[in-house]
RNA sequence: GGCCCCAUCGUCUAUCGGCUAGGACACGAGCUUUUCAUGCUUGGUAGAGGAGUUCGACUCUCCUUGGGGCUGCCA
């Protein structure tokens, strides 16, 4: 255990958070409580128009949901701007930096302030992900650390905010790369001792380019909303460039602690895979303990309707038995429990069509209500016994297929015997009478 | 263009000179089966190309090719 060791996740608040971003931090945070150090974080919130207190908001919100807690206060960037500008004078007095006037991009000309690279060696570190990083001072032109309106650069804000913040390890996108060598040489100028830096890869679309939003959901909260879980979104984009070194991909939040190591971290960029989060979203679900399932499954009800049903207890952990393996989604909760929730519920027009709309169907189902009827104990095994009785062991599809459109409208969902025995006699026969009613030929 | 970095199944990856190249996702087949799933069994697909070092190279070196990053008064 280190507790000298810090890292910063130091994102700009747009009011998104990126997933490759969010990647950044949870390394940051896995290798802080892997070490024992500690896990800062640092608000660069110098573009006023972006960085409202809303866009803020979202950014905390996000690494909440993903369980990022950070160690000290907020640190926010545009406190420390007299620290930067104090920092830049040092800088011009000591040779580092000059004054000088230029045009920019956009055809505005004025003065600004420039930081003097060495004219010749070699800069170099050893990143942790990277290793052996080197490239010719002369390679680096001077450039900008204060723009003419005297407000401080990236560059610099960023140098004096890790020697101030005392940042041990940068642990942060590989875009950065080149800034490095820059950096480095602000924090040599400044007689600060040089952190340690591990740059990461970045996430890639299917066409091997940076992953944004027009490649599908590119911010942390577009998972929240279609019901990824934050732990599988995590534990996915941890393993997007990371192994523990053996064959185990789902890992608790305590085994990736133990497990985590910068060093094994892959330089290569990792292409984003939508169908393996949904996979690993699944294996999430069914960790989740029957009884917290159970109240997802009322929470979801409750956007359906302004009243949860009442059943006892038992009823809802076999409904969440039930569901709790075949969800692969929580978003996918509503519609399937809609067919117990009410019986105003929508009927899938293929299935209808396939299962019901059949010469003979309504037969079946006006017996099937007769012999339901007779059923003295409603539980699934009673049900599968009447209907095992008609099939004569030759498969039960001619009458189960017909059951399941006609109480729940859909031609898939849990266990038809344990479906029926969920909704109870009476709304089980008054279905199959609608349904022979109104819905076959 | 210049500088820097990278390269194993379609994808994420294991391999730290001995490989019949392993696992996962996805895909195919089968079993279980009332649907949809789950579960179990099972199949196919990979070391960009070329030199070199070595008894031996996916692993080390060089070149080529391909990909990415950076090259702002953005961060």
């Amino acid at each position: 255990m280190n507790n000298d060791i810090r890292v910063r996740f130091a994102p700009s608040p747009t009011g998104k958070v990126h997933i490759g971003n969010i990647r950044a931090a949870i390394y940051n945070w896995l290798f802080a409580r892997h070490t024992g150090g500690r896990f800062l974080l640092r608000v660069e919130d110098t573009d006023l128009e972006r960085s409202t207190p809303e866009a803020i908001a979202v950014l905390f919100d996000c690494m909440k949901w993903l369980g990022l807690d950070w160690d000290e206060e907020v640190f926010y960037q545009t406190k420390n701007v007299k620290r930067h500008l104090e920092v830049v004078d040092r800088l011009l007095a000591s040779g580092h930096a000059y004054k000088v006037e230029k045009t920019s991009r956009d055809g505005k000309t004025g003065v600004v302030t420039m930081f003097r690279m060495p004219k010749e060696g070699v800069i170099e570190f050893d990143d942790i992900v990277k290793g052996h990083m080197a490239k010719k001072a002369e390679d680096i032109p001077d450039f900008a650390i204060v723009r003419s309106d005297g407000s401080p650069i990236f560059h610099i804000a960023n140098v004096v905010d890790d020697i101030d913040q005392r940042v041990t390890h940068i642990i942060r996108g590989d875009d950065h790369v080149e800034n490095t060598f820059k950096h480095i040489c602000i924090f040599k100028a400044l007689g600060a001792p040089v952190p340690k830096y591990g740059h990461l890869s970045m996430i890639v679309n299917q066409q091997g380019k940076p992953y944004s939003k027009r490649d599908g959901a590119a911010f942390v909260g577009e998972y929240r909303e279609q019901g990824y879980l934050p732990e599988a979104l995590f534990n996915y984009l941890l393993l997007l460039g990371w192994n523990p070194g053996d064959d185990r991909e789902v890992l608790t939040r305590e085994e990736m602690i133990a497990l985590f190591e910068l060093e094994k971290v892959h330089v290569t960029a990792a292409m984003f895979d939508p169908k393996k989060l949904a996979w690993m979203n699944g294996e999430y679900i069914k960790k989740i303990p029957l009884a917290q399932f159970v109240e997802e499954i009322k929470n979801r009800v409750s956007t359906l309707t302004s009243r949860v049903p009442e059943h006892d207890a038992a009823w809802w952990n076999y409904l969440a038995e039930q569901l709790q393996v075949r969800t692969k989604f929580l978003n996918d909760i509503p519609a399937a429990v809609r067919c117990f929730v009410s019986d105003d519920f929508p009927f899938d027009e293929k299935a209808v069509e396939k299962r019901l709309k059949k010469p003979g169907v309504k037969d079946i189902l006006l017996d099937l209500i007769q012999r339901f009827g007779a059923v003295a104990d409603w539980t699934a095994p009673a049900l599968e016994a009447v209907v095992k009785g008609l099939s004569q062991g030759n498969g039960m599809g001619p009458w189960v297929h017909p059951i399941r459109v006609a109480v729940s409208g859909r031609g898939e969902g849990i266990g038809l015997f344990e479906m029926l025995q969920l909704l109870g006699r009476d709304k089980t026969l008054a279905r199959l009478q609608r349904a022979a009613d109104t819905l076959c030929d």
